[in-house]
DNA sequence: ATACTAAGTTTAGGTACTAAACAAACTTCT
DNA sequence: AGAAGTTTGTTTAGTACCTAAACTTAGTAT
């Protein structure tokens, strides 16, 4: 007769129940602060069960009541609501690039709750090096406790390469020279929560998705993410789940042709787009052009020219600079002419322009638009919101954070 | 005291009545024949419970015992299938094209076992008019009995336009000078059973990826259909489900840019696909490289020329004529440089050439691949298979039958 | 014949649902 | 103020459906 079962509170649990449990939570984010009266009339489960259902909710530190408000005529409600801030569950985002680890503390109504952000110490990043960092993060960013502290739900990594979001297995990542990491089980091993790991573009288009609030968040028709910078990557979400592909390449924008002739990608192919509209194209055409008509333009030094950077270009471009200008716009006719294929096709409802280049305003977006409405049909691109990127370096860990905290209401057939 | 509940036997079941008989049905399908402890192991689920469903399965004449096999050592098993033929239960899927009502009838299993295809009556057809030729045919298929024989699972009917596949509601066919026509609806009221009303293509796209055999039914990866004629359309089916898009258009394989500052297509945009490798486009430049190089081949009478037909133009492909060959492979690049993107973009596992020009063998697939090995990217290159379709005329009809066949083991959870 | 084994069924007990009765905490009417 | 009515939330009784274990059936092995 003794109960053995109150420690821990979700073992198995049955398909109905989770079923309904993640009704109950998906109505609760939307309609919070909810009274369980409404709840039950929302998903159509019976007071009985919510009221049990939400008893279990409440020990987990997902809901919370937040007192009675006033009564509609008879004994008042109790309103309820997702758990916010550190006394509810959050999650751990993390994007490594190039030169920093970014992280992000994400709660329970998917509100950044803190950040952190630091640099690469110097020399080469080894797996374990990593691993090491993020762990000093992951108490930097929860305090002093033991990372495994019971209201961590779990913790993301964006890196930039081929990684297996489902085994979180690093095939590439050319920029540390890594191959074959199993990064996720590394990080399970030494944090003892979740981890999830995914390619950081893909994180970003997550993100973005998710915290556009343009869209609902389980939409089925396509929303994509394009990254325009020295690469040009993007990603796809059908449902409100990532396109992984059949070798988890998928999203590889770069490398539709838009020039059948034109020059030579570093991937073999001649025109793609990233060789003709990645930035390092849109620099070594500027240089081009500046040599032509205006030697003097962006340095008095004419010496200087050749160590132009990227972002001293998009400077320029930001500064109104005219030539720049004209770089920008040649670029965005050939980025439309793919992206009006990928409109066509995927017939998407939402795009969002990301990556250092999809930042810089009306001086892309105005020919993109109107190189798109000369080249998409007009039936899919008038489904299509075209709208810029909005959470910065942030964006991956956000969309992290916000995938571990919905999967908490997720169903897992088996 | 009384059970009320035998006459139908399928009215409300739970959330985990569904997953499980899902489970057994989809093993079963699998596996057959097979008896009860094999799917007891198999599903993980008990003996006691595979029994139960068994028996509502056998009810529905959805399974079958076909008598006990040899003794493993004790009491012998007695194997079950899934119930084929006319005595099982069954779809019949449609496609309406310009010409022809082409009907299918599908076992369980997934067999044609019955087929019917007509010319349709001479001028225009109204809706009401192909809801009454349906109608006839599902007699003439079915034999004179009621169309609503319990044994009948639904009808399906792919239609050469734009199409809610959920609603059934055709917003437009051309073809047919229809538009906002409540298709489903109108058949549903007649015929009463369950419709599917969707595009021809996609229909088509369905059945080509499921009767391929080559990749698992629910695989998650995407697979895509390509047909290739008179216009160039496609169907793209992720994770088992067909993609269509925001506005129901998704798949416009035509209307990608292949040639920035090509020709002008119908659609307003230069260098489309369609424009380019479309039938009427080659025929064209067949005539173009006919009338320069070798005025006297296809016809004794030059003046014969301009009546070069579609079907003519590929007969002389198949017979090998060198021209027409060389205005394939000179499609085939074009093709390749769409696909190349397609395949980058969304890293599909299979791709199916269908339509009259997708079935012309070598003189369209060598110049392809060898195109595709230059253009796209090696890694998603590696993990894709490029087929041939097969099913002919009844791919659409096969298509709608094989998903109504399926949606008896799908898991509704509204 | 007796013992063993495996397949399928029946039974007892648990989880999780609903409908209906109940309890709590209000408002409203007289 | 007290009785009556309302609404929220909980408890209870009954049902569906699962599993483990006992049981029945139908074979093989010695």
């Amino acid at each position: 007769m003794i109960n053995e079962q109150t420690a821990n509170p979700k073992i198995a649990s049955t398909i109905q129940r989770q079923v309904n449990r993640a009704k109950i939570l998906r109505t609760l984010r939307t309609l919070q602060p909810v009274a369980r009266v409404d709840l039950a009339r929302e998903t159509g489960l019976s007071r009985a069960t919510v009221s049990s259902i939400v008893d279990e909710l409440v020990l987990e530190s997902l809901v919370e009541e937040i007192g009675a408000t006033t009564s509609r005529g008879g004994r008042r409600p109790i309103l309820l609501r997702v758990r916010p801030g550190r006394e509810g569950r959050s999650a751990i985002g993390f994007e490594l690039s190039r030169n920093n680890l970014t992280g992000v503390v994400v709660d329970l109504h998917g509100r950044v709750i803190a950040t952190h952000r630091e640099l690469l110490p110097a020399g080469q990043l080894e797996p374990a090096g990593l691993v090491e960092l993020v762990r000093q993060q992951v108490e930097r960013l929860t305090g002093p406790q033991a990372p495994a502290a019971h209201n961590l739900v779990g913790i993301g990594l964006g890196v930039p390469g081929l990684v297996n979001p489902d085994t979180g297995f690093v095939q590439l990542a050319a920029q540390f020279g890594w191959h074959s990491v199993p990064l996720k089980e590394m990080l399970e091993e030494r944090l003892k929560v979740p981890v999830k790991v995914m390619n950081n573009v893909k994180a970003a288009a997550l993100g973005e998705v998710i915290y556009s609030n343009d869209t609902p968040d389980h939409s089925p028709n396509p929303r994509l993410y394009l990254s325009l910078g020295e690469g040009i990557g993007s990603g796809l979400i059908i449902e409100g789940k990532l396109l992984s592909g059949a070798s988890y390449t998928a999203g590889e924008f770069g490398h539709i042709t838009v020039a059948p002739n034109g020059p030579l990608c570093t991937c073999g192919n001649t025109g793609c787009l990233e060789a003709v509209a990645g930035l390092p194209a849109l620099v070594s055409r500027y240089l081009e052009l500046a040599r032509l008509e205006e030697p003097n333009r962006l340095t008095t030094t004419p010496g200087e020219f050749p160590f132009l950077t990227s972002a001293r270009f998009l400077e320029a471009v930001s500064a109104g600079d005219r030539l720049a200008g004209r770089v920008v716009a040649e670029a965005a006719e050939q980025i439309a002419t793919a992206l009006a294929g990928v409109i066509n096709f995927t017939n998407p409802e939402l795009i969002i322009l990301g990556g250092p280049l999809g930042q810089v305003g009306a001086a892309l977006l105005d020919p993109l638009n109107q190189a798109l409405r000369r080249r998409a049909l007009p039936l899919p691109l008038s489904q299509v919101r075209l709208i810029t990127a909005s959470l910065g370096v942030n964006a991956a860990g956000l969309g992290l954070g916000a995938t571990l905290i919905s999967q908490l209401s997720e169903v897992v057939l088996s």
